[in-house]
Formats: structure tokens, sequence, C-alpha cells
DNA sequence: CTGATCTGCCTGAGCCAAGA
DNA sequence: TCTTGGCTCAGGCAGATCAG
């Protein structure tokens, strides 16, 4: 696929000259319709929370039987029209709207002026850097800046003629297309992986035995003392460290003498880090290699065994028994936690017959690479689909 | 002294109200 | 009615404090 974008843009470079300045606000207008919420058949409304950053598609909506909705959803959209939210434009929520519904006064309603402009085209030229630089930097209010219509209509990008909007805009949603196909394997990985976890872990098994962590693991078993060298260098893990589920962000570099006092946990090879604080969030992470990494005292750091394939431990923190487990013992309201002895007590699945240890741990960090792999297939589509779109507008 | 817990600060985001 | 700006709530973190 992407040398077929590289040849587009390559012809389209020859053509730009051909492309036209212009004004925002002559593609585009604003919907000011209203809605009488007494007396409509409208069903569904989007507020900001359900646009989600840099996606054009709508995924989810409120229904007006649902809760209580407040007076400012009076705004009116239909089906095809742009919904724009006009709060803290860095958070990029530009969406299609697939249904006719109801949106609050900061969400601009924008339909295409289809004189001017493909319909389809004219999203993409909203998630371009140099559209929602316009809007960040004509932003007004300190708390929560916003933008207004006319600000957004005064921004001029150029506008390629009606035949090539056409090309660009197939172009553009085919690329749309792939990555929502990518989307779509993710999400079947991801059943099949806590499918799998669940069937291993969650549930009573024959042939299968059950023994605190504490007997085949070695829980926080290193710590920094006191007295360690102050120029000790070392990468400090805390729970910002773990972005997401199973995945460590880049890593400060500190010396023992700056380190913040719960930098303490020694982490080695193969090492299990458990964040024990809201731990429903499950940032939890695999470390193959932890020389010189130190976790910070509101993680677990847990050593497997080495008769043990520590795989198959691991992926059972993300069971729902684990899950469970927690929310019973966590403790404290805002800042919900577990303990190191909880850790310790947890039973953990085993298969009697050592083989199908390894053959179910493998299983699982099969379907785990492919996870990886879909994900970072579409993260590059996503840049791909991005860096296109900043080349053209 | 070490680890667990509390408290308060900061930020993000939605909602609402006053002013033009 | 539109524009502008602040209030509030929740999440997240880290230093302070507490308890064994």
């Amino acid at each position: 696929m992407s040398e077929i974008i590289e040849n587009t843009i390559e012809e389209l470079r020859l053509d730009k000259s051909k492309w036209k300045l212009t004004k925002f606000g002559d593609v585009a207008i604003q919907e000011k319709g209203k809605v009488d919420r007494d007396n409509t058949t409208l069903t569904r409304y989007i507020k900001g929370e359900h646009m989600g950053s840099e996606d054009l598609h709508i995924r989810k909506w409120g229904d007006l039987t649902d809760e209580y909705l407040g007076p400012a959803f009076i705004r009116k959209f239909e089906k095809g029209d742009i919904l724009y939210g006009s709060r803290r434009t860095y958070l990029r929520k530009v969406a299609i709207a697939d249904f006719d519904g109801i949106t609050s006064n900061t969400t601009l309603v924008i339909k295409a002026n289809e004189e001017k402009i493909d319909k389809r085209l004219l999203p993409f030229v909203m998630m371009s850097e140099g559209f929602t630089e316009n809007s960040i930097k004509n932003s007004k209010g300190s708390v929560n800046p916003y933008i207004n219509w006319k600000d957004i209509a005064k921004y001029e990008f150029l506008l390629p003629p009606k035949d090539q909007q056409v090309k660009l805009a197939e172009l553009l949603w085919a690329m749309d297309d792939v990555i929502e196909g990518e989307k779509e394997v993710l999400n079947k990985i991801e059943h099949a992986y806590f499918t799998l976890v669940d069937n291993l872990f969650s549930k009573k098994k024959e042939n299968w035995e059950y023994i605190r962590l504490d007997k085949i693991a070695k829980i926080n078993a290193r710590s920094l003392k006191s007295n360690t060298n102050p120029d000790y260098e070392f990468r400090y893990l805390d729970l910002a460290g773990i972005i997401e589920p199973k995945v460590i962000g880049e890593l400060k570099k500190m010396k023992f003498s700056d380190a913040p006092s719960r930098a303490k946990r020694v982490v080695n090879d193969n090492s299990i880090i458990l964040a024990m604080v809201r731990p429903y969030q499950q940032a939890f992470a695999y470390i193959d290699e932890g020389k010189d990494i130190i976790a910070s005292t509101g993680t677990a750091v847990i050593n497997v065994s080495d008769d043990i394939n520590s795989k198959i431990i691991f992926h059972q923190f993300f069971s729902k028994k684990f899950t469970r487990y927690c929310e019973d013992r966590m403790t404290g309201t805002s800042y919900p936690a577990i303990t190191p002895t909880d850790v310790e007590e947890f039973k953990v699945a085993l298969p009697k017959n050592k083989d199908l240890i390894s053959e179910e741990a493998e299983k699982l960090e099969e379907l785990d690479d492919s996870t990886k792999i879909v994900k970072s297939k579409i993260s590059s589509s996503k840049a791909l689909q991005k860096s296109l779109i900043n080349q053209l507008f």
C-alpha cells in the first residue's frame, strides 16, 4: 500500500501548483439547527467524551432516555455532518456522524460546501497539523481553551481541483479502511487471548494445582539499602513508566542521590512487575533485561523460580480471577491498592504436567506477539495516513 | 528503618453562568 | 444569542506522615 501512496504523492506534487489557497469558511458551513428536546424523534446524543482524539469514527453515544442531559444539548446534527470539539482543540476531536442526533453548543456541527469541496475530503483537512495549529493558536480562555467559528473560518489552506479531490478522498478513505480492518483483527486476537487466559486460569480445573505465589517465586526480594553509593545510576520504573498493560515507556535515568525515596526495588532479568495501586488498570509488565532498573515501592517485583516458565505466571495476572482477587482485597478510596502480602498469597494455577506448562505458555505468548504485531501495524498505518494528510494540507 | 497509607497539588475535561 | 471564562469533579502522582 505504501507504494501506491508514494506514487500518488509524487503525482500530486507536480500538480500542486494548480491548488488554490482557500479559506476554510468557503468550503465548510456551520450548522446551527436546534432541537426542541421535548418534541423530537431524535434519540441519540453525542458528548465530547464520545469522540476520540484523531478518530473520525463515532463509536459511542448516549441515549436521550438514558439519563439527565444538560440544557446545553440543543444542537442538531445529521448523518454525514462533521462534529468538531471546540474546547481543547489540541485533542483533535473530529468525527463524522453516522446517524442524526443532538450535541452540545460546544461541539461545532459542520457541513461541506459541496460546490467547492468533496464532502469526503473535508474531515481530513480538519485532521491536518495546520488546521489544528490554527485552532490552538487562536483559542481563547485559560482554564478551558476554546475556538470560535470565525477564527476557524479564517484558516487558509491549499485546495486541490475537484478531480484530484475525488482521488485523494478515495485514497484517504481506503487507508482508513485498512486501519479499521486491522483494528478488527486486533479485537479478535485480544478476545482470543483473554478467552484463553480465563479458560486456563479463572476456572478450577482437574490435573492442575493451585499454589501460593510465594511458594514458587520471590517477591520484592532485593531492595536498595540506604548506604547505596549515591552515584549509582539506574533507570527508574515508577507507575508512569508502565504506559499501558505490558508496555514500558522510556525510563528516566537517575542517580541514587537524586532518586525519590520510593525508588527501592531491584529488578532482575525475567522479572514480572505489578503496579499494586489501582490493580484493575493492569499496569503489569514483563522485563526481560532488568539490569540497573529500580522500581518504585508501589510495585511488586516477582521472580519466578527457574524451573517454571515464568510467562505462564505473568499471563495469569490478566485473568478475571486475579482482577476479582484484587478488587476483594484492595483498600483505600482514592488510592485503592493491594499489598505485597496479597501478591504473595495469590494462588497461581499450574498444570501438574510440566510439559503442559510450556505448551500453554507458548500459546499465550503467540497471541501476545500477534497483538503486538497488529498494534504496530495499526500505528504505522495511522502514521502513514497522518503524514499523507500533512503533506497535502 | 522500611514499607504502607494519607493528603494535597496539578491537570484534564465537562458543565454552567455572566457579560456583550 | 453568542462569547467568554470559571467552577467542579475525578484521576493521577509524590511528598509527608504513620505504623510495625
